[in-house]
DNA sequence: GAGGATAATGGCACTCGTGGTCAAAAAGAT
DNA sequence: ATCTTTTTGACCACGAGTGCCATTATCCTC
Protein backbone atom coordinates (compact mmCIF):
# COMPACT_ATOMS: atom_id res chain seq x y z
CA UNK A 1 0.00 0.00 0.00
CA UNK A 2 3.35 2.21 -0.01
CA UNK A 3 5.47 2.24 -2.93
CA UNK A 4 4.36 -0.81 -4.60
CA UNK A 5 1.62 0.38 -5.81
CA UNK A 6 2.57 2.84 -7.64
CA UNK A 7 3.02 2.27 -11.67
CA UNK A 8 6.98 1.52 -12.31
CA UNK A 9 7.64 5.35 -13.00
CA UNK A 10 10.60 4.93 -15.50
CA UNK A 11 14.13 6.65 -14.13
CA UNK A 12 12.53 6.53 -10.65
CA UNK A 13 14.54 4.38 -7.60
CA UNK A 14 15.10 0.86 -8.84
CA UNK A 15 17.48 -0.58 -6.64
CA UNK A 16 15.58 -3.27 -4.69
CA UNK A 17 13.22 -5.75 -6.25
CA UNK A 18 13.28 -7.55 -9.59
CA UNK A 19 14.07 -5.01 -12.26
CA UNK A 20 11.94 -3.42 -14.65
CA UNK A 21 11.93 -4.83 -18.03
CA UNK A 22 10.44 -2.31 -20.09
CA UNK A 23 9.77 1.88 -19.68
CA UNK A 24 7.37 4.10 -20.64
CA UNK A 25 9.55 5.28 -23.50
CA UNK A 26 9.91 1.77 -24.86
CA UNK A 27 6.27 0.72 -24.46
CA UNK A 28 4.87 4.08 -26.65
CA UNK A 29 7.40 3.85 -29.63
CA UNK A 30 6.19 0.32 -30.04
CA UNK A 31 2.65 1.37 -29.88
CA UNK A 32 3.17 4.24 -32.26
CA UNK A 33 4.73 1.51 -34.83
CA UNK A 34 1.49 -0.47 -34.26
CA UNK A 35 -0.69 3.06 -34.57
CA UNK A 36 0.73 3.76 -37.66
CA UNK A 37 0.20 0.41 -39.08
CA UNK A 38 -3.18 -0.99 -38.32
CA UNK A 39 -4.77 2.48 -36.80
CA UNK A 40 -5.50 2.81 -33.20
CA UNK A 41 -8.30 1.43 -32.67
CA UNK A 42 -7.32 -1.90 -35.08
CA UNK A 43 -4.41 -2.50 -32.46
CA UNK A 44 -4.74 -4.43 -29.13
CA UNK A 45 -3.14 -4.08 -26.09
CA UNK A 46 -2.26 -7.23 -26.77
CA UNK A 47 -0.58 -6.43 -30.15
CA UNK A 48 1.57 -3.70 -28.36
CA UNK A 49 2.39 -5.94 -25.77
CA UNK A 50 3.75 -8.64 -27.74
CA UNK A 51 5.38 -6.37 -29.83
CA UNK A 52 7.90 -4.83 -26.93
CA UNK A 53 8.13 -8.46 -25.44
CA UNK A 54 6.23 -8.20 -22.33
CA UNK A 55 2.92 -9.25 -20.92
CA UNK A 56 -0.68 -7.75 -21.86
CA UNK A 57 -0.99 -6.87 -18.19
CA UNK A 58 2.34 -5.25 -17.72
CA UNK A 59 1.17 -2.68 -20.37
CA UNK A 60 -1.79 -2.05 -18.18
CA UNK A 61 0.67 -1.17 -15.55
CA UNK A 62 2.50 1.34 -17.26
CA UNK A 63 -0.19 3.24 -18.93
CA UNK A 64 -3.72 3.82 -17.29
CA UNK A 65 -5.45 3.47 -20.09
CA UNK A 66 -4.73 2.78 -24.19
CA UNK A 67 -5.84 6.67 -24.55
CA UNK A 68 -2.95 7.66 -22.45
CA UNK A 69 -0.11 5.88 -24.73
CA UNK A 70 0.19 8.56 -27.56
CA UNK A 71 0.51 11.49 -24.93
CA UNK A 72 3.87 9.94 -23.69
CA UNK A 73 5.60 13.10 -21.20
CA UNK A 74 2.74 15.16 -21.23
CA UNK A 75 2.81 15.99 -17.33
CA UNK A 76 6.53 17.01 -17.57
CA UNK A 77 5.64 19.30 -20.38
CA UNK A 78 3.55 20.89 -17.76
CA UNK A 79 6.07 22.10 -15.69
CA UNK A 80 8.02 23.54 -18.71
CA UNK A 81 4.96 25.59 -19.31
CA UNK A 82 4.67 26.38 -15.90
CA UNK A 83 8.36 27.94 -15.96
CA UNK A 84 7.80 30.11 -19.24
CA UNK A 85 5.14 31.89 -17.69
CA UNK A 86 6.80 32.39 -14.71
CA UNK A 87 9.95 34.14 -16.88
CA UNK A 88 7.16 36.25 -18.37
CA UNK A 89 8.35 40.00 -17.60
CA UNK A 90 5.69 41.23 -15.14
CA UNK A 91 5.31 44.67 -16.50
CA UNK A 92 3.74 42.87 -19.86
CA UNK A 93 -0.09 43.13 -19.86
CA UNK A 94 -1.17 39.58 -18.69
CA UNK A 95 -3.39 38.65 -22.21
CA UNK A 96 0.10 39.38 -23.80
CA UNK A 97 2.47 37.28 -21.75
CA UNK A 98 -0.35 34.58 -22.12
CA UNK A 99 -0.56 34.98 -25.41
CA UNK A 100 3.68 35.19 -25.70
CA UNK A 101 3.37 31.79 -23.32
CA UNK A 102 1.00 29.63 -25.15
CA UNK A 103 3.46 30.58 -28.95
CA UNK A 104 6.69 29.70 -26.55
CA UNK A 105 4.63 26.82 -25.29
CA UNK A 106 4.24 25.25 -28.49
CA UNK A 107 7.91 26.38 -29.82
CA UNK A 108 9.43 23.16 -30.89
CA UNK A 109 13.35 22.49 -32.69
CA UNK A 110 12.48 21.93 -36.25
CA UNK A 111 13.56 18.35 -35.91
CA UNK A 112 11.49 17.57 -33.24
CA UNK A 113 8.93 18.44 -35.40
CA UNK A 114 7.61 15.16 -37.75
CA UNK A 115 7.33 13.60 -34.62
CA UNK A 116 5.22 15.73 -33.16
CA UNK A 117 2.82 16.23 -35.68
CA UNK A 118 2.44 12.49 -35.82
CA UNK A 119 1.64 12.18 -32.11
CA UNK A 120 -0.96 15.21 -32.68
CA UNK A 121 -2.34 14.20 -35.74
CA UNK A 122 -3.31 10.72 -33.85
CA UNK A 123 -5.13 12.28 -31.08
CA UNK A 124 -6.47 15.04 -32.61
CA UNK A 125 -8.03 12.43 -35.34
CA UNK A 126 -9.11 9.47 -33.42
CA UNK A 127 -11.80 9.95 -31.72
CA UNK A 128 -11.74 8.24 -28.71
CA UNK A 129 -8.40 10.03 -28.02
CA UNK A 130 -9.84 13.11 -29.25
CA UNK A 131 -12.39 12.92 -26.65
CA UNK A 132 -9.80 11.75 -24.14
CA UNK A 133 -7.78 14.79 -24.89
CA UNK A 134 -10.11 17.02 -22.64
CA UNK A 135 -9.40 15.62 -19.98
CA UNK A 136 -5.62 15.87 -20.12
CA UNK A 137 -5.80 19.49 -21.17
CA UNK A 138 -7.50 20.34 -17.72
CA UNK A 139 -4.50 20.42 -16.25
CA UNK A 140 -3.03 22.61 -19.05
CA UNK A 141 -5.78 25.17 -18.87
CA UNK A 142 -5.12 24.95 -15.29
CA UNK A 143 -1.81 26.39 -15.63
CA UNK A 144 -3.39 29.44 -17.26
CA UNK A 145 -6.05 29.62 -14.69
CA UNK A 146 -3.25 29.85 -12.34
CA UNK A 147 -1.12 32.26 -13.71
CA UNK A 148 -3.96 35.02 -14.79
CA UNK A 149 -4.74 34.69 -10.99
CA UNK A 150 -1.96 35.07 -9.37
CA UNK A 151 -0.88 38.26 -11.90
CA UNK A 152 -4.23 39.37 -11.15
CA UNK A 153 -5.09 38.86 -8.07
CA UNK A 154 -7.97 36.57 -8.38
CA UNK A 155 -8.24 32.77 -7.61
CA UNK A 156 -7.54 30.43 -9.76
CA UNK A 157 -11.22 29.52 -9.60
CA UNK A 158 -12.57 32.40 -10.34
CA UNK A 159 -14.45 33.24 -13.36
CA UNK A 160 -11.78 34.84 -15.35
CA UNK A 161 -8.82 32.72 -15.07
CA UNK A 162 -10.84 30.07 -15.84
CA UNK A 163 -12.19 31.80 -18.94
CA UNK A 164 -9.00 32.04 -20.23
CA UNK A 165 -7.53 28.70 -19.41
CA UNK A 166 -10.58 27.63 -21.33
CA UNK A 167 -10.24 30.40 -24.26
CA UNK A 168 -6.65 29.74 -25.00
CA UNK A 169 -7.37 26.27 -25.40
CA UNK A 170 -9.77 26.44 -27.91
CA UNK A 171 -7.82 29.06 -29.84
CA UNK A 172 -4.34 26.25 -29.67
CA UNK A 173 -6.75 23.82 -30.62
CA UNK A 174 -8.03 25.92 -33.36
CA UNK A 175 -4.62 26.24 -34.49
CA UNK A 176 -3.70 22.78 -34.47
CA UNK A 177 -6.36 21.99 -36.11
CA UNK A 178 -4.98 23.77 -39.19
CA UNK A 179 -1.71 23.01 -38.59
CA UNK A 180 -2.51 19.38 -39.36
CA UNK A 181 -4.30 20.21 -42.49
CA UNK A 182 -1.50 21.98 -44.13
CA UNK A 183 1.97 20.01 -44.03
CA UNK A 184 3.76 23.15 -44.99
CA UNK A 185 1.78 25.11 -42.19
CA UNK A 186 3.67 27.03 -39.14
CA UNK A 187 2.47 26.11 -35.94
CA UNK A 188 3.43 29.43 -34.36
CA UNK A 189 1.95 31.60 -36.96
CA UNK A 190 -0.66 29.74 -37.13
CA UNK A 191 -1.63 30.19 -33.17
CA UNK A 192 -0.79 33.94 -33.21
CA UNK A 193 -2.93 34.18 -36.61
CA UNK A 194 -5.85 32.71 -34.25
CA UNK A 195 -5.09 35.17 -31.53
CA UNK A 196 -5.98 38.07 -34.10
CA UNK A 197 -8.74 36.43 -35.74
CA UNK A 198 -10.41 36.37 -32.30
CA UNK A 199 -9.17 40.24 -31.43
CA UNK A 200 -10.59 41.22 -34.63
CA UNK A 201 -13.71 39.14 -34.19
CA UNK A 202 -14.84 41.08 -30.79
CA UNK A 203 -13.79 44.62 -32.08
CA UNK A 204 -16.25 43.84 -34.92
CA UNK A 205 -19.00 44.35 -32.63
CA UNK A 206 -20.42 47.63 -30.66
CA UNK A 207 -20.72 46.94 -26.74
CA UNK A 208 -24.53 46.14 -26.86
CA UNK A 209 -26.46 43.31 -24.89
CA UNK B 1 -29.63 -2.01 -45.94
CA UNK B 2 -32.85 0.36 -46.63
CA UNK B 3 -34.32 1.28 -43.74
CA UNK B 4 -34.06 -1.67 -41.78
CA UNK B 5 -31.07 -0.68 -40.63
CA UNK B 6 -32.08 2.58 -38.95
CA UNK B 7 -32.61 2.56 -35.41
CA UNK B 8 -36.11 2.70 -34.18
CA UNK B 9 -36.56 6.25 -34.36
CA UNK B 10 -39.28 7.57 -32.08
CA UNK B 11 -42.14 8.74 -33.67
CA UNK B 12 -41.29 7.67 -36.95
CA UNK B 13 -43.46 6.05 -39.73
CA UNK B 14 -44.54 2.93 -38.00
CA UNK B 15 -47.37 0.78 -39.29
CA UNK B 16 -46.52 -2.46 -40.50
CA UNK B 17 -44.10 -4.88 -39.03
CA UNK B 18 -43.50 -5.60 -35.41
CA UNK B 19 -44.40 -2.96 -33.13
CA UNK B 20 -41.67 -0.61 -30.89
CA UNK B 21 -42.02 -1.72 -27.00
CA UNK B 22 -39.84 1.13 -25.86
CA UNK B 23 -38.88 4.86 -27.15
CA UNK B 24 -35.95 7.16 -26.30
CA UNK B 25 -37.71 9.26 -23.32
CA UNK B 26 -38.53 6.00 -21.63
CA UNK B 27 -35.35 4.71 -22.18
CA UNK B 28 -33.73 8.31 -21.01
CA UNK B 29 -35.90 8.38 -18.25
CA UNK B 30 -35.40 4.88 -16.59
CA UNK B 31 -31.68 5.72 -17.10
CA UNK B 32 -31.56 8.58 -14.93
CA UNK B 33 -33.03 6.83 -12.26
CA UNK B 34 -30.49 4.93 -11.90
CA UNK B 35 -27.51 7.12 -12.91
CA UNK B 36 -29.36 9.44 -9.68
CA UNK B 37 -29.35 6.24 -7.62
CA UNK B 38 -26.16 4.41 -8.84
CA UNK B 39 -24.12 7.00 -10.13
CA UNK B 40 -22.67 6.86 -13.99
CA UNK B 41 -20.50 4.39 -13.98
CA UNK B 42 -22.01 2.11 -11.20
CA UNK B 43 -25.19 1.81 -13.43
CA UNK B 44 -25.15 -1.16 -15.99
CA UNK B 45 -26.68 -1.48 -19.24
CA UNK B 46 -28.13 -4.72 -18.40
CA UNK B 47 -29.69 -2.94 -14.74
CA UNK B 48 -31.09 0.06 -17.55
CA UNK B 49 -32.39 -2.89 -19.76
CA UNK B 50 -34.56 -4.48 -16.63
CA UNK B 51 -35.80 -1.16 -15.57
CA UNK B 52 -37.14 -0.34 -19.35
CA UNK B 53 -38.31 -4.34 -19.36
CA UNK B 54 -36.12 -4.55 -22.46
CA UNK B 55 -33.13 -6.64 -23.39
CA UNK B 56 -29.83 -5.33 -23.23
CA UNK B 57 -29.12 -5.55 -27.04
CA UNK B 58 -32.40 -3.32 -27.09
CA UNK B 59 -31.07 -0.70 -25.55
CA UNK B 60 -28.14 -0.65 -27.46
CA UNK B 61 -30.03 -0.17 -30.44
CA UNK B 62 -31.91 3.21 -29.43
CA UNK B 63 -28.66 4.49 -28.39
CA UNK B 64 -25.51 3.91 -29.90
CA UNK B 65 -23.45 4.12 -26.70
CA UNK B 66 -23.89 4.65 -23.56
CA UNK B 67 -22.70 8.01 -23.45
CA UNK B 68 -25.01 8.97 -25.66
CA UNK B 69 -27.86 8.32 -23.14
CA UNK B 70 -27.96 11.58 -21.56
CA UNK B 71 -27.71 13.88 -24.31
CA UNK B 72 -31.43 12.90 -25.45
CA UNK B 73 -32.75 14.97 -28.08
CA UNK B 74 -29.83 16.99 -28.62
CA UNK B 75 -29.50 16.67 -32.24
CA UNK B 76 -33.15 18.43 -32.38
CA UNK B 77 -32.16 21.37 -30.00
CA UNK B 78 -29.39 22.15 -33.19
CA UNK B 79 -32.09 22.99 -35.43
CA UNK B 80 -33.30 25.27 -33.01
CA UNK B 81 -30.11 26.78 -32.45
CA UNK B 82 -29.56 26.79 -36.09
CA UNK B 83 -33.25 28.88 -36.15
CA UNK B 84 -32.44 31.16 -33.51
CA UNK B 85 -29.04 32.49 -35.61
CA UNK B 86 -30.73 32.83 -38.61
CA UNK B 87 -33.60 35.06 -37.12
CA UNK B 88 -31.09 37.42 -35.87
CA UNK B 89 -30.99 40.68 -37.43
CA UNK B 90 -28.69 41.56 -40.35
CA UNK B 91 -27.52 44.85 -39.76
CA UNK B 92 -26.29 43.45 -35.71
CA UNK B 93 -22.44 43.16 -35.66
CA UNK B 94 -21.66 39.29 -36.27
CA UNK B 95 -20.07 39.31 -32.82
CA UNK B 96 -23.29 40.70 -31.35
CA UNK B 97 -25.31 38.23 -32.94
CA UNK B 98 -22.88 35.07 -31.91
CA UNK B 99 -23.03 36.15 -28.42
CA UNK B 100 -27.29 36.88 -28.12
CA UNK B 101 -27.88 33.61 -30.02
CA UNK B 102 -25.44 31.65 -27.48
CA UNK B 103 -27.75 33.32 -25.08
CA UNK B 104 -31.31 32.74 -26.59
CA UNK B 105 -30.14 28.75 -26.79
CA UNK B 106 -29.26 28.78 -23.59
CA UNK B 107 -32.47 30.49 -22.49
CA UNK B 108 -34.77 27.57 -21.13
CA UNK B 109 -38.20 28.25 -19.01
CA UNK B 110 -37.91 28.07 -15.72
CA UNK B 111 -39.55 24.86 -14.90
CA UNK B 112 -37.35 23.01 -17.70
CA UNK B 113 -34.33 24.48 -15.34
CA UNK B 114 -34.37 21.41 -12.35
CA UNK B 115 -33.88 18.41 -15.34
CA UNK B 116 -31.12 20.62 -17.38
CA UNK B 117 -29.15 21.08 -14.55
CA UNK B 118 -29.50 17.37 -13.45
CA UNK B 119 -28.43 16.56 -17.08
CA UNK B 120 -25.70 19.58 -17.56
CA UNK B 121 -24.28 18.28 -14.14
CA UNK B 122 -23.77 14.92 -14.95
CA UNK B 123 -22.52 15.32 -18.03
CA UNK B 124 -20.06 17.76 -16.85
CA UNK B 125 -19.02 15.54 -13.74
CA UNK B 126 -18.45 12.60 -15.34
CA UNK B 127 -15.42 12.25 -16.91
CA UNK B 128 -16.17 9.67 -19.46
CA UNK B 129 -18.99 12.01 -20.49
CA UNK B 130 -17.75 14.93 -20.44
CA UNK B 131 -14.99 13.31 -22.58
CA UNK B 132 -17.00 12.33 -24.74
CA UNK B 133 -19.22 15.72 -24.83
CA UNK B 134 -16.87 17.34 -27.08
CA UNK B 135 -17.25 15.00 -29.97
CA UNK B 136 -21.48 16.17 -29.87
CA UNK B 137 -20.31 19.85 -29.32
CA UNK B 138 -18.73 19.23 -32.72
CA UNK B 139 -21.95 20.33 -34.10
CA UNK B 140 -22.66 22.90 -31.69
CA UNK B 141 -19.62 25.18 -32.87
CA UNK B 142 -20.37 23.92 -36.73
CA UNK B 143 -23.22 25.74 -36.21
CA UNK B 144 -21.87 29.22 -35.15
CA UNK B 145 -19.07 28.48 -37.57
CA UNK B 146 -21.37 28.54 -40.64
CA UNK B 147 -23.38 31.36 -39.39
CA UNK B 148 -20.24 33.14 -38.72
CA UNK B 149 -18.84 32.22 -42.74
CA UNK B 150 -21.60 33.43 -44.31
CA UNK B 151 -22.57 36.61 -42.53
CA UNK B 152 -19.01 37.44 -43.44
CA UNK B 153 -18.57 35.60 -46.54
CA UNK B 154 -16.09 32.98 -45.17
CA UNK B 155 -16.06 28.95 -45.53
CA UNK B 156 -16.90 27.51 -42.90
CA UNK B 157 -13.53 25.48 -42.71
CA UNK B 158 -11.85 28.93 -42.57
CA UNK B 159 -9.71 29.99 -39.46
CA UNK B 160 -11.87 32.84 -37.99
CA UNK B 161 -15.45 30.79 -38.49
CA UNK B 162 -13.80 27.84 -36.58
CA UNK B 163 -11.98 29.91 -34.00
CA UNK B 164 -14.98 31.76 -33.04
CA UNK B 165 -17.39 28.41 -32.61
CA UNK B 166 -14.59 27.05 -30.39
CA UNK B 167 -14.27 30.08 -28.37
CA UNK B 168 -17.57 30.26 -27.89
CA UNK B 169 -18.20 26.53 -26.75
CA UNK B 170 -14.75 27.58 -24.17
CA UNK B 171 -17.34 30.07 -23.23
CA UNK B 172 -20.08 28.13 -22.76
CA UNK B 173 -18.86 25.74 -20.93
CA UNK B 174 -16.83 28.03 -18.29
CA UNK B 175 -19.99 29.69 -17.61
CA UNK B 176 -22.20 26.11 -16.72
CA UNK B 177 -19.12 25.37 -14.98
CA UNK B 178 -19.51 27.80 -12.58
CA UNK B 179 -23.36 27.40 -13.05
CA UNK B 180 -23.32 24.24 -11.40
CA UNK B 181 -20.94 25.24 -9.21
CA UNK B 182 -23.50 27.91 -7.54
CA UNK B 183 -27.19 26.03 -7.21
CA UNK B 184 -28.67 29.82 -7.01
CA UNK B 185 -26.46 31.14 -10.20
CA UNK B 186 -28.81 32.31 -13.46
CA UNK B 187 -27.44 30.62 -16.78
CA UNK B 188 -27.85 33.57 -19.00
CA UNK B 189 -26.35 36.05 -16.58
CA UNK B 190 -23.08 33.94 -16.28
CA UNK B 191 -23.00 33.34 -19.90
CA UNK B 192 -22.85 37.57 -20.62
CA UNK B 193 -20.48 37.35 -17.67
CA UNK B 194 -18.24 35.24 -18.82
CA UNK B 195 -18.13 36.95 -22.01
CA UNK B 196 -17.79 40.28 -20.71
CA UNK B 197 -14.72 38.92 -18.61
CA UNK B 198 -13.19 37.92 -22.25
CA UNK B 199 -13.83 41.32 -23.58
CA UNK B 200 -11.89 42.29 -20.79
CA UNK B 201 -9.39 40.55 -20.19
CA UNK B 202 -8.49 40.76 -24.00
CA UNK B 203 -8.94 44.95 -23.64
CA UNK B 204 -5.79 44.79 -20.72
CA UNK B 205 -3.20 44.12 -23.26
CA UNK B 206 -1.40 46.37 -25.70
CA UNK B 207 -1.17 45.38 -29.65
CA UNK B 208 2.47 43.57 -29.02
CA UNK B 209 3.38 40.43 -30.22
C1' DG C 1 27.36 -17.98 -0.40
C1' DA C 2 22.66 -19.06 1.46
C1' DG C 3 18.51 -17.21 2.67
C1' DG C 4 15.31 -13.37 3.14
C1' DA C 5 13.26 -9.06 1.76
C1' DT C 6 11.57 -6.49 -2.07
C1' DA C 7 9.25 -5.20 -6.14
C1' DA C 8 8.02 -5.99 -10.99
C1' DT C 9 6.04 -9.36 -13.85
C1' DG C 10 2.48 -11.97 -16.14
C1' DG C 11 -1.10 -15.21 -16.12
C1' DC C 12 -5.96 -16.04 -14.82
C1' DA C 13 -10.51 -14.64 -14.28
C1' DC C 14 -14.10 -11.50 -14.23
C1' DT C 15 -16.99 -7.37 -15.59
C1' DC C 16 -18.61 -4.30 -18.93
C1' DG C 17 -19.39 -2.02 -23.39
C1' DT C 18 -19.82 -2.84 -28.19
C1' DG C 19 -21.32 -5.05 -32.24
C1' DG C 20 -22.47 -9.18 -35.48
C1' DT C 21 -25.80 -12.67 -36.45
C1' DC C 22 -30.15 -14.78 -36.52
C1' DA C 23 -34.32 -17.01 -35.06
C1' DA C 24 -38.57 -15.62 -32.94
C1' DA C 25 -42.31 -12.40 -32.26
C1' DA C 26 -45.85 -9.22 -33.54
C1' DA C 27 -48.02 -6.44 -36.21
C1' DG C 28 -50.20 -5.18 -41.13
C1' DA C 29 -51.18 -6.69 -46.01
C1' DT C 30 -52.92 -9.95 -49.38
C1' DA D 1 -54.68 -18.13 -43.16
C1' DT D 2 -50.48 -17.01 -45.07
C1' DC D 3 -46.98 -13.72 -46.36
C1' DT D 4 -44.35 -9.60 -45.47
C1' DT D 5 -42.23 -6.41 -42.68
C1' DT D 6 -39.88 -4.83 -38.76
C1' DT D 7 -38.51 -5.07 -34.09
C1' DT D 8 -36.92 -7.73 -30.56
C1' DG D 9 -33.77 -10.40 -27.74
C1' DA D 10 -30.76 -14.15 -27.24
C1' DC D 11 -26.22 -15.86 -28.13
C1' DC D 12 -21.69 -14.97 -29.33
C1' DA D 13 -17.08 -12.90 -29.69
C1' DC D 14 -13.77 -9.27 -28.84
C1' DG D 15 -11.27 -5.77 -26.37
C1' DA D 16 -10.37 -2.71 -22.39
C1' DG D 17 -9.88 -2.51 -17.64
C1' DT D 18 -8.86 -4.48 -13.11
C1' DG D 19 -8.26 -7.41 -8.87
C1' DC D 20 -5.65 -11.25 -7.41
C1' DC D 21 -1.61 -13.92 -6.78
C1' DA D 22 2.09 -17.01 -7.76
C1' DT D 23 6.48 -16.39 -9.98
C1' DT D 24 10.72 -14.23 -10.96
C1' DA D 25 14.77 -11.54 -10.47
C1' DT D 26 17.22 -8.49 -8.09
C1' DC D 27 19.47 -6.49 -3.72
C1' DC D 28 20.50 -6.93 1.18
C1' DT D 29 21.88 -9.27 5.39
C1' DC D 30 24.08 -12.67 7.90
Amino acid sequence: MTAADQPPATAARQSVGRPVVTSHAAIEQSAFRLFAAHGFEGTTLEMIAAEVGVGRRTISRYFTSKNDIPWGQFDRTLTGFRQILDAMPPDLPVATAVRRGVLAFNQFPPDADPPHRQRMRLILETPALLAHSILRYEQWRAVIAEYVARRLGHSPGDLLPRTVGQVSLALALTAYESWLADDSADLNELLAATYDELTSFLELREHST
